[in-house]
DNA sequence: CTTGATGTGAGAACCGATTATCATTCCGTC
DNA sequence: GACGGAATGATAATCGGTTCTCACATCAAG
């Protein structure tokens, strides 16, 4: 059994060799081979938003990914067919120009929905 | 009390006069004055979605909300305070651009976040 | 070694959202 | 005004996600 701050470093290490944001689930899984438990993944990941270490994605529909905060500004791509979600680089900017006359513009996200390069594959491209 | 149909007249109306999809508890209580009960809400909502009436709307961290289908293309904006979702008209494109080599772009959302013109007068502006 | 503070895994408990159940009400038809 | 099928409201049940509980393991210090 692993010493006690290595379930930490393990979900750390995880994220960031990670294509983008993963689930609670997906990291229990992901360190099963450690034998770490669920209570165990929900505790570190809190700890690492509530230190600001990890960032929680919301994703609609879905359970909160968890992501390394120091990722530059980013948006996701969510595959249809496993569910996984990856980073996508660049933003299209100009949501000021969206936003409704009155209103005050906080933040934005943008959510792609497609295949992934395996599952496109896999359907017989 | 309402007969059989008018239920669901009631939610139509509602849903096309709202400035945003709404979700299954705020049409309960903006339709409370009729007695209409939350199963029946649910009940007609999911009718009107498998009939291609309404269309599901995702909200990352919230539940489900509700839109008439024959909108044209547009997005979302959710109010950090009051948390109503008002519809933003318009769509800054290019998301191909965006989207990793190898991977099938099919769909896109975009969230908008922050004050309602209604919570950005209560706070004090 | 003992102690105490902390970390841990398993599973129970909880929570908000949604669905199922069921007795009742409604409506059109006879 | 009796009948049968569909709609309804109240509430129980369910579901996925997350948090809580608790007995036990671990570690650092004495």
């Amino acid at each position: 059994m692993p010493r006690p701050s290595e379930h930490f470093i393990a979900v750390i290490d995880l994220l960031e060799q990670a294509p983008g944001p993963l689930s609670a689930q997906e990291i229990h899984e992901a360190l099963a081979h450690t034998g770490i438990g669920l209570a165990t993944v929900y505790r570190l990941v809190k700890r690492g938003v509530q230190t600001g270490r990890f960032t929680a994605v919301e994703v609609p529909d879905g359970p909160t990914h968890y992501e390394p905060s120091d990722r530059p500004h980013h948006h996701h791509f969510e595959c249809t067919s496993c569910h996984r979600i990856f980073d996508v680089e660049g933003c299209p900017g100009h949501f000021d120009e969206l936003t409704p006359e009155g209103f005050k513009l906080e933040s934005h996200e943008v959510f792609l929905r497609g295949r992934c390069s395996t599952c496109v594959e896999e359907s017989g491209a």
